[in-house]
DNA sequence: GTGAAAGCGCTAACAA
DNA sequence: TTGTTAGCGCTTTCAC
């Protein structure tokens, strides 16, 4: 009993009348063509519209072209809207991240901002303001208006995510991997880029260390912390609480010169930066006096004076790949290995000789 | 032209090979509950689970409860494909840029995304990587998928925004301003920025500038070109094509050096960063020997070697305002005036006294 | 090859 | 107050 939609009411207020509603009061976008007026005016039915519309390779060509001219003419495009009701799905993903200004999700958001747009797909960015549970809701919400989603939920407890997990499938992990949960993970080693750097520093015969805690709770840092204790059996290790922002850094500058410490370990490259420039101040030499390493290598690393000595992380790279994989399983494959990227060590001017002492 | 967005590309997969096309295969998201469940769950009409969805007043209290009761037992939420084609409203606004890199634009989504967040909105995010009509394209397609949309696009031609401003409506234009378009626009006064940048420099006595330049067609580069010009009559101006990037900023160095300028004022802080590192790395005295500025003040200038002086604009706050612009203009109200933003100049230490010579 | 018709899940005008 | 009904605009069997 509901058949030949709007079709037949012949519409008496055409242009005439009532001025044009300025807000949105009815669903009628006021000028938009719609498949049945395509339809109607290339004197064919709505279903060879559609057709015509999605290539679909049997309709004759002369059909074709009457439609494409009726199109063209009617200046006529498929509403999303009705697309995505009738076909279930949305040609859009989400990215949920803590914090839009930290350099690492910035990375994530053009890596997959530029796959998913080559691949045709819109991108649906919200950030959490670094609340884990609003990272949860806001992800959930985001999944119901896309087709699948990347999280980037460093301190989002694991037990909270697996409680989530099935329904925000199909989804990927970035900076981040928890056992149990049914999603691929991309991931960074911390470990072992944290091994690097205390094998740098310890090579130049540093053995008083200092090192610059980021976020309490922030899993990268419980990582990144736990494998310098690991790492530097023979050494002194001072722990700074900090941050993860500049400011923090340079606020610790005082603290670490406090701590006697030769060499000091960033949790990431904008305290090491701000602690960088916060001892200058102080008038120690870097890397005379002291030594300074960050962690992921952010754009301006290289161009702080001196240049940082970082481990460079693939940042873009991961958003790419977490397009890869999630492409994968919204086409039903299974999600693959997770994977965790090796850092590299870049050796800059911010590290030098222990000072002989 | 247009009319068929997208639509027959959807279907080629442009990843080669025959996979599964992405997406569920029926429109049934499988588990989902619908509102008819729920209505026969609650035994009342779908109509009123809508009204009770909605919050309308006019329902019992006891239907209420019981729909309620049975929404919660169903797991039950609407779906917003369908609300999005019942209601004609997406709940969505977008966001253009050319680039997600630049922390400009970066400062802007932020602002954005959190503003729009708190009003229950979601952000579409879509990148052009600096292809002008790349910018138009993704502004058409992201306007269908959205309610409104918040453009920037520095080198698109006037006229071809205005060819397509009436799609785009409602929308609001950031760190530009377009003439006849009809949309509210939110800029930046450049040549305030680089008359007080002037004044500041030729009170401390430069007398010869070099000036790096943006990239060729962006319309910031114009203004603080052409300000540059008009605000130093009596000084020897050098322009020296540069860009917008660090690495820019650093090749542009020796040709620093080599034109013989006191004072460089870089297109942006980036680019001055760049140069002032490259300076540095050449033996030059900063801000001793060479005097430098940058503009925009991104969260790095304050940690150059030395800090650098630059004037500030307020990146997110032209996010927050677009969002304001945007909500307003979606309710059917006028777009207010356009609104230039007052740089503010900010001495650090990359300026100096012009040396004697 | 093409069209008729039945949805996709929700909202809203109109009755009752 | 509540239900009935007619769409929103598109896709997709299923006959012809």
């Amino acid at each position: 009993m509901r058949a030949s939609t709007g079709n037949g009411d012949q519409e008496q207020d055409r242009d005439g009348g009532g001025r044009p509603r300025a807000g949105r009061r009815g669903p009628r976008p006021a000028g938009a063509a719609t498949i049945s007026r395509v339809a109607e005016a290339a004197g064919v039915s709505r279903a060879t519209v559609s057709r015509v519309m999605n290539g679909s390779p049997t309709v004759s060509p002369e059909l074709v072209a009457r439609v494409r001219a009726a199109a063209e003419a009617l200046d006529y495009a498929p509403s999303p809207a009705a697309r995505r009701l009738a076909l279930g799905r949305t040609g859009t993903i989400a990215l949920i991240v803590p914090d839009l200004g930290n350099p690492l999700f910035q990375g994530v958001l053009r890596g997959l901002s530029q796959a998913a747009g080559k691949a045709g797909r819109q991108l649906l960015v919200a950030e959490s303001d670094e609340d884990p549970e609003e990272e949860v809701i806001l992800a959930l919400e985001a999944r119901r208006n896309s087709d699948g989603l990347v999280l980037a939920s460093p301190r989002a407890p694991a037990e909270r995510l697996c409680s989530i997990g099935e329904r925000l499938a199909p989804f990927v992990l970035v900076y981040r991997e928890v056992p149990g949960l049914g999603a691929p993970s991309l991931s960074i080693d911390n470990a072992a880029g944290v091994r690097d750097l205390v094998a740098h520093l310890t090579g130049l015969g540093h053995r008083r260390l200092a090192y610059l805690a980021g976020p309490p709770g922030s899993a990268g840092n419980a990582e990144r912390l736990a494998a310098l204790r690991a790492a530097a059996p023979g050494l002194e290790l001072t722990v700074l609480p900090c941050g993860s922002m500049f400011d923090d850094g340079h606020a610790a500058a005082p603290a670490v010169v406090g701590c006697g410490a030769s060499a000091v370990v960033g949790f990431n490259d904008m305290v090491a930066s701000g602690a960088l420039t916060g001892l200058r101040e102080l008038g120690v030499g870097v890397p005379e006096d002291v030594s300074i390493t960050g962690f992921d290598d952010i754009p301006f690393a290289r161009y702080t004076t001196p240049p940082l000595t970082t481990v460079s992380i693939p940042k873009s790279e991961l958003g790419r790949q977490a397009w890869e994989r999630l492409w994968a399983l919204m086409n039903g494959e299974s999600g693959g290995y997770n994977v965790r990227y090796q850092p590299r060590l870049l050796v800059r001017g911010s590290t030098g000789p222990a000072p002989s002492r």
